[in-house]
RNA sequence: GGGCGAUUAGCGCAGCGGUUAGCGCACUUCGCUCACACCGAAGGGGUCGCUGGUUCGAUUCCAGCAUCGCCCACCA
């Protein structure tokens, strides 16, 4: 349609009112039967546009976050449709991780023991327990695969509630291309990912201290740790030389962690203490011999400047125990108590003792026993001080981590293969971010990695790690002998499916075979969503149309998880960046400026505003905020959003309604309208295609930016200046009647606004569909019925619009709408209606101006119903100078008037000064008065002096002068 | 402690080395004009966070500071 010359209308009957309510229904039902949204899949992947979804959690709370950052996607995915490119835009749902472990458990009244069998009978004891919590022990274990098919039916019904929101906001999503992150498809990718990863040694396996949550009793990754602030106390312990030398004291906040105590670390650096390198101490209570060592990692600022180090007090115990070689003391165990059984390091009686009443007990249980046993014995040096001190926490756990040393999978991320950092980092330089600066956050992550990605999670819910281990003739697992499944059997499940060569009889036998226990994080599943999405191996061939990909949005709290964790296995696998843009959505902030999350409890259900104001104005709301910015929840927005949607239908049905029953002109009553830019030919009009010209071009650029709200800008100023300013200027031109004593309009004068009219609303709706897509479809449906969804026809194309305007400027338009607006104020001035007949004009402005302004100049008399005389006062620069002066210093005099009436009132409800202070007062303010005169005065001199010296281009301001109004 | 954003009218936001800093809401006044009263027109309102620097000229560039938000950091 952009390509030919002409745009051919058809039009159908018109609504007498229009109205934004149920277009969702009707717009929604009409997409899905047309399949409006389908990835066609048959195109070259040039011609492709392949968008990296973010799957939501389903169980999750839902939010206008989702809302707003959906709708940016969305935006760019129905630009990108009208581009042209066969857009393929599925939607994943997030079911695997914690949060829907949890829903499951409580939902369903289950919990996961990989010990037992799958049984295809098993019945839930609960379906649904409305909120009422189901303690641990009354949950009914089942084996994985049931509770994995239980979280998909629970899923199924949280996916309806999504499902629902993002059809009623009116994502253009493809609903045939839709995944689960829990899925059989999802489970298959993910241990296939890995098996990949393990064939190339990038997955291995290492018994090292890691991050541990009591509470949840897994290892956590680095990318998962959140600090919090966390109160605690300092206790000052004496330790005894074993030269008899005097007590040397040290800081903690850990006593309890004594038993575990394998040094004492001081600065070699540090004057007061490098003495001390070199001897031994005993612990208090315990006795052990422990040496005092040097290290660089011991801050002389902190505590005493001389530090104990436990395994594992923190993460630079860590470091000290490996760079100084130190015994391993582990007294934690995996449930966060302390071990039951004494340490053999422990010898002295007193030291056994003491244990022995720790033992089984909580830290926080132990401390209390450990302090009181200190004071007892004097080797506290006075009483524990509180302090605030920020401690690691798993993003979802409510205990501070502590550290423990096991058996885990890792994967190579660059924390420790330098080479793949900086592959990782030369990755992320190729990304396109945006906006930009968030780029820095991936490199600030990936340069402070100093692990590798910690994969395994001592979890029962999750994909497995599809591996087996060898059972020793004696009964020992061989973990350095890992079997695998070949690719074909994926997704397994090793405590149930039996690794090849062996049966069933043979799980947990000595010579058989053991089951890997552990799964693997979330996000290993989640960094293949470009592979799962676009079907990576598969024979459907989806791959080679849609990879990489082209777009990944997702939120900036997740750059250091989803986003890098793709890059890394993309990296890995294919060596490529997975796709060329990321876009990152700001946060929703509520009216007082706090970020909107379900723990604050000041979370918006979306589907309220969407029911008030109409799925439109929501994402015109949304579509306000740039990519990247934090967004305040703002129902007037909505509300101007609402307004925007009903100005849409009123103007098209102004437009398609003008001349229908008129068979002189091209529209007629017939039901099909050309508009052949042939036809427009007057000045004006062809100025208003010189500015759609403008418009199309700086929407297209600022969209090709994933500059969303800029587009919108441009788009909507343009639009309402059409409204108010153009249809106003050539309504009664387009009527072919004339309001004024003035000869009617010619058949071609006529013929010209209506095909402006016409090719000007066509481009509007094009621009707006991205933005408010059902009121567009809807207008577009009345304008060229039968002729396919606005949403695929293509963007308008600049040069269409700029040839058509045969050079004639677009300040024409501008310059007629300031003289009508100059015609407008001094009725509104006059407090008269608009309709009042102008008795006699003089307009005055630079020549350029009057000159533009004079080529529109019936269309002005007709919108301004100037009847009488028109004259013309050419201005030159210096009158407007000279203007400026005089309005400024008229303002500034009214200005003063209008304080004096004021001081006057007042005056009246004061006791009168007496009158010699009256003079001195009255005196004063005149003054002051002057001065303020003569600053304005100079002020708008000066201003008016660098009047005129500007480039060319803006518009000098038309005025109306010398107005006479009929009565 | 390091880093990244933000700070412009009562509110929500644009903008930008250069004529008079814009838009919307709200506010005031006017108008029931045949697309739209879910409307239109006109108007009032800002020392562009603070302090310096560069410049003929800074809201815009630079530095420092302040406030808010976020990210990272070994949390004795």
């Amino acid at each position: 349609m952009q390509d030919n010359s002409v745009i051919s209308a058809n039009l159908t009957p018109l609504p007498d009112h229009v109205g934004v309510e149920g277009l969702e229904d009707k717009w929604t039902k009409k997409w899905a039967a047309e399949k409006t949204y389908a990835f066609d899949g048959n195109r070259p992947r040039g011609q492709v546009y392949s968008i990296d979804t973010p799957p939501p959690t389903v169980s999750g709370a839902l939010h206008m976050g989702h809302v707003f950052s959906y709708t940016h996607t969305d935006i760019i995915a129905r630009y990108k449709r009208m581009r042209g490119y066969d857009v393929f835009y599925p939607m994943g749902f997030d079911d695997n991780g914690l949060p829907t472990e949890r829903r499951v458990q409580n939902y369903f009244g289950v919990r996961v023991d990989t010990s037992l069998k799958y049984d295809p009978n098993f019945k839930p004891p609960f379906h649904g327990t409305a909120g009422k919590k189901i303690e641990a022990r009354d949950q009914v274990p089942c084996s994985r695969k049931n509770f994995i098919e239980l979280c998909e039916q629970l899923a199924a019904e949280d996916e309806v509630k999504f499902r629902d929101l993002w059809t009623r906001l009116g994502l253009s999503v493809d609903w045939n291309h839709t995944y689960h992150t829990i899925g059989t498809f999802a489970r298959k990718i993910a241990q296939k990912g890995f098996l990949h990863n393990l064939a190339r040694g990038e997955a291995y396996q290492k018994e090292a201290p890691v991050l541990w949550d009591v509470t949840f009793q897994t290892a956590v990754a680095q990318a998962e740790l959140e600090d919090r602030p966390y109160p605690g106390f300092y206790h000052k312990l004496a330790f005894h030389p074993t030269d008899g030398s005097k007590d040397i004291l040290i800081d903690t906040t850990r006593p309890e962690l004594l038993p575990a105590c394998c040094a004492l670390i001081v600065n070699p650096n540090d004057e007061r203490f490098k003495h001390l390198i070199g001897k031994t101490v005993k612990t208090p209570l315990f006795g052990v011999e422990v040496p005092v060592l040097g290290h660089s990692a011991a801050q002389m600022d902190k505590g005493t400047g001389i530090v104990m180090c436990c395994t594992f007090g923190d993460r630079t115990d860590v470091q000290w125990w490996r760079e100084l070689k130190l015994p391993l003391r582990m007294i934690l165990t995996r449930n966060g108590r302390i071990d039951p059984t004494v340490p053999k390091w422990i010898t002295s009686d007193k030291g056994r003792e003491v244990y022995a009443k720790m033992a089984t007990k909580t830290t926080f249980t132990a401390r209390k026993i450990i302090v009181d046993e200190l004071r007892k014995s004097g080797e506290m040096i006075g009483e524990p001080v509180k302090t605030m001190r920020e401690a690691g926490f798993y993003e979802k756990g409510e205990k501070p981590l502590e550290i423990l040393t096991s058996r885990q999978w890792y994967l190579s991320n660059g924390g420790t293969d330098m080479k793949l950092r900086s592959q990782l980092l030369e990755r992320g330089k190729e990304l396109n971010f945006h906006p930009d600066f968030m780029r820095v956050r991936y490199n600030n992550w990936v340069k402070g990695l100093n692990t590798d990605w910690l994969i395994s999670r001592q979890r029962f819910f999750g994909v497995p790690f599809p591996l087996w281990y060898p059972v020793t003739e004696d009964g020992k697992t061989d973990f350095a002998h890992p079997i695998t499944p070949s690719e074909d059997r994926l997704p397994i499940d090793p405590t149930t499916d039996v690794p090849a060569g062996y049966t069933e009889d043979q799980r947990n036998q000595p010579g058989g075979f053991t089951a890997e226990q552990d799964i693997m994080d979330t996000w290993a599943t989640s960094s293949l969503t470009p592979q799962i999405v676009t079907h990576w191996g598969e024979k459907d061939g989806l791959a080679e149309h849609t990879f990489p990909m082209d777009l990944r949005p997702q939120g900036q709290d997740i750059i250091r998880t989803w986003l890098f964790s793709t890059i890394d296995r993309s990296e890995l696998e294919f060596h490529v960046l997975p796709w060329k843009d990321t876009t990152l959505s700001g946060w929703i902030l509520d009216p007082d400026h706090k970020k909107m999350s379900k723990s604050k409890g000041n979370v918006v259900v979306p589907t309220g505003p969407i029911d008030r104001y109409g799925a439109d104005a929501v994402r015109y709301w949304a579509a306000s905020a740039r990519l990247g910015m934090d967004s305040t929840y703002d129902e007037g927005q909505m509300k101007i959003g609402r307004r925007l949607a009903i100005k849409i239908l009123n103007a098209t049905k102004f437009v398609l309604g003008i001349g229908r029953e008129d068979e002189n002109y091209h529209v007629t009553k017939a039901a099909h309208a050309t508009w052949d830019p042939l036809n427009v030919t007057q000045p004006l009009d062809r100025a208003v295609l010189a500015r759609l010209a403008h418009v199309v071009r700086d929407a297209t650029n600022a969209l090709d930016h994933f500059d969303h709200a800029k587009a919108l800008n441009i788009i909507e100023t343009n639009f309402w200046n059409f409204c108010d300013n153009y249809i106003e200027l050539v309504k009664n031109r387009a009527y072919g009647t004339s309001t004024i004593s003035h000869t009617n309009p010619t058949e071609i004068q006529v013929l010209s606004a209506r095909t402006t009219l016409g090719i000007a609303m066509d481009c509007f709706l094009r621009l707006l569909a991205p933005y408010m897509p059902f009121v567009t479809d809807e207008a577009w449906g009345w304008m060229h019925a039968g002729q396919g969804s606005v949403h695929r026809a293509p963007w308008p194309k600049a040069s269409f619009y700029s040839a058509a305007a045969l050079k004639v400027p677009a300040e024409v338009l501008d310059q007629a709408s300031q003289a009508l607006a100059a015609v407008r104020k001094v009725k509104s001035e006059a407090k008269v209606s608009m309709k009042t007949p102008v008795a006699q004009i003089v307009f005055a402005g630079v020549k350029d101006a009057l000159n533009q302004m004079r080529v529109a100049m019936s269309d002005v008399l007709q919108a301004g119903q100037i009847e009488g005389k028109v004259n013309f006062h050419e201005l030159s620069i210096d009158d407007i100078r000279k203007r400026i002066v005089t309005s400024a210093v008229t303002a500034e005099k009214e200005r003063q008037e209008r304080e004096a009436e004021k001081q006057a009132r007042k005056a009246k409800n004061k006791k009168p000064l007496p009158p010699e202070q009256a003079a001195k007062k009255a005196e004063a303010m005149k003054k002051r008065r002057e001065e303020a005169l003569a600053q304005a005065r100079q002020k708008a001199e000066e201003e008016a002096d660098q009047f005129g010296h500007g480039e060319g281009g803006t518009t000098i301001p038309i005025l109306a002068e010398d107005t006479s109004l009929d009565d």
